[in-house]
DNA sequence: ATTAGCACTCACTTGCATCGAGTGCTAATA
DNA sequence: TATTAGCACTCGATGCAAGTGAGTGCTAAT
């Protein structure tokens, strides 16, 4: 435990470094008026500090830097619980002004949070776990492609192109499609394939000509396709922290971002509520120098999505925080009317 | 005009600059087996050529260095046409594999070629320009939404989320639904907007209560918006380019390439066939460091998009050049089939 | 017309001295 | 006993001078 001296000593050495970037000095500290020490005994609790490994010197005689573990104790001590800032009042309103798809909405929420501060969003989702169909259209496009449609209750349309099946009729195609509808309206779209196999095949023997082969296409088509998709918003925002004037780093943080699989793992599978990881407590190589605070946004108890905020371990992480709580309250609370009715 | 041996030596410092990015200095080219020359001869060319402004110093004793207008040159006179590669080979043996929706296709090309090139790739489009309606559908949702979705003969889908107009009844949306497919389809999307009023509006007028209000929603769902979307691929490449290792060009390129209206202007209104933009040619102050080469890709007399390859001035320009004619030609006949039948 | 030779230019590297912000330690102080 | 002042020390950063080498332009010889 530290003494509250040491806190107020270590708070105000990280808050300054977020600011600044720059390591920190005693008599720096000295000089700020909350403290009222002199540099020499200032200089004594760092070395404690330095001791606990909640600080660091980035040579002998240079200043101190937080370490891992001292921003670690920093988020988990330091920050109370946060009020609402202008930035905030600001993304409530973005969010509740409109009716428009999910997908858009956390879209532009990614590209408001990357501009309100300055690091990198990443979002997964929403994902369509839960969602079921709402109507399935099979629409012919010339003699050798269709296109099959499905929309589900969120509103989500998803479309596949397909080579139509030889040796078919268009009076039978035309009965498929109604079946289809007819049967796996208002089943989950996870489990299409089972419901075609359970609900329709039977049916399919009885009303339509070569209905193995129709069935194995309409199986192909209905298969479902994890449709995560990640948007990145802001990526430029990491160029203009100072700790990223290296050349070979841009380039790991932008090969990074290629690998959308990497980063599905990343952010997947993270429980509700804000979850900070930084630097090397990140299982991602290329992101040991970043700090990454993410929250899942959902509806019920289906997690829908995550949403992400990257930046260099130097984060400011109090605002960062507040804002991903209120982005997730107010997608929650969006996303709820959106079904019930 | 040059003389021959001007050109052989224009020539070679271009392609020795192409390969390593350093200047290149009179000993190296008196050592090049296909020069037969000394040193001071080739000196005396060399300022010859930079009186013609074809070569450039980077300063007073320093090797030459390819200029625009060498550049310009190079591509105008020297480039011989291209020869089949191993390169187009693979291209085109993707481009054929598969049944594709258009959109797909050409954001895979884009891939193949930034992979190829290690440039960067920026494709603009598919343009919908000249594909008319196949199918329209209005699918209710809840209480309040609705989508919209249109699918046209090339087989692509759109959709739009709307919130339904109130004090309508369900079955003046169904009427609504089997009005505007009878009398819609085959129109182009460009102009539903107009068809609806030409084609429709008497008959809205007929048969539907509320019809105003229900007239102008769906006139704004039909609102064609240009849909064009810009796929950049391989931006990570750019970063490999030794000309590149200075943090402020590379956040200068990466902010250019979100600025997608910019992109869509400079990509846009290309004519026909292979367009080489070299450095300052370029309109855009931001890749002004960047040789641009664009193709259209089309079908029939519509264009349909665009194609770009950016990379520094020193640019394999021999390589591109062919790939891009080849992709050219490639894409023109995989879209011929897909709409003729 | 071509080439060898030479003086010159200039970016780049290396070594060296200096500067200053910051430290740890010790002795004096409240 | 906790705090502070003072001092020697460390080390990155900056600036400067000298040296290096790849390259040039010019001139005179071939």
């Amino acid at each position: 435990m530290l003494t509250n001296r040491q806190l107020l000593i270590l708070q105000t050495i990280i808050d300054d470094f977020i600011q600044t970037a720059h390591p920190i000095g005693s008599r720096a500290l000295a000089n700020d008026k909350a403290i009222n020490l002199s540099a020499a005994t200032i200089r004594n609790v760092m070395a404690d500090l330095e001791d606990m490994e909640l600080l660091e010197k980035t040579h002998s005689s240079s200043g101190r830097v937080p370490s891992e573990k001292g921003y670690r104790y920093y988020v988990d001590n330091v920050i109370s619980p946060s009020i609402k800032e202008k930035e905030i009042l600001l993304m409530e309103h973005l969010l509740q002004d409109n009716l428009l798809e999910l997908e858009q909405v956390v879209q532009m929420s990614a590209e408001v949070l990357s501009q309100l501060t300055n690091y990198t969003t990443i979002v997964l989702g929403p994902n369509e776990i839960g969602a079921t169909l709402k109507q399935i259209q099979l629409i012919v496009l010339n003699q050798r492609t269709a296109v099959a449609i499905l929309v589900t209750d969120t509103g989500h349309v998803e479309h596949k192109h397909f080579t139509i099946p030889p040796n078919i009729k268009m009076s039978d195609f035309e009965k498929m499609v109604n079946i289809l509808n007819e049967r796996l309206i208002g089943h989950p779209i996870v489990s299409l394939s089972q419901a075609l196999q359970s609900e329709v095949y039977e049916l399919m023997k009885k009303h339509i000509h070569n209905y193995e082969v129709m069935y194995e296409y309409i199986k192909s088509v209905l298969k479902y396709e994890e449709p995560t998709k990640l948007y990145v918003s802001g990526e430029t925002n990491i160029l203009t922290q100072p700790e990223f004037k290296d050349v070979d780093k841009i380039y790991e943080f932008y090969t990074m971002l290629e690998n959308e699989t990497e980063i599905i793992k990343l952010l997947g599978n993270k429980h509700q509520g804000i979850h900070v990881s930084i630097g090397r407590e990140n299982k991602m190589e290329a992101i040991k120098d970043f700090s990454l605070i993410t929250t899942a946004y959902s509806l019920g108890n289906d997690q829908l999505g995550t949403i992400a905020l990257l930046g260099p371990t130097r984060m400011e992480y109090r605002k960062v925080i507040s804002l991903l709580q209120s982005f997730s309250k107010q997608m929650t609370e969006l996303l709820q009317p959106k079904r019930d009715d």
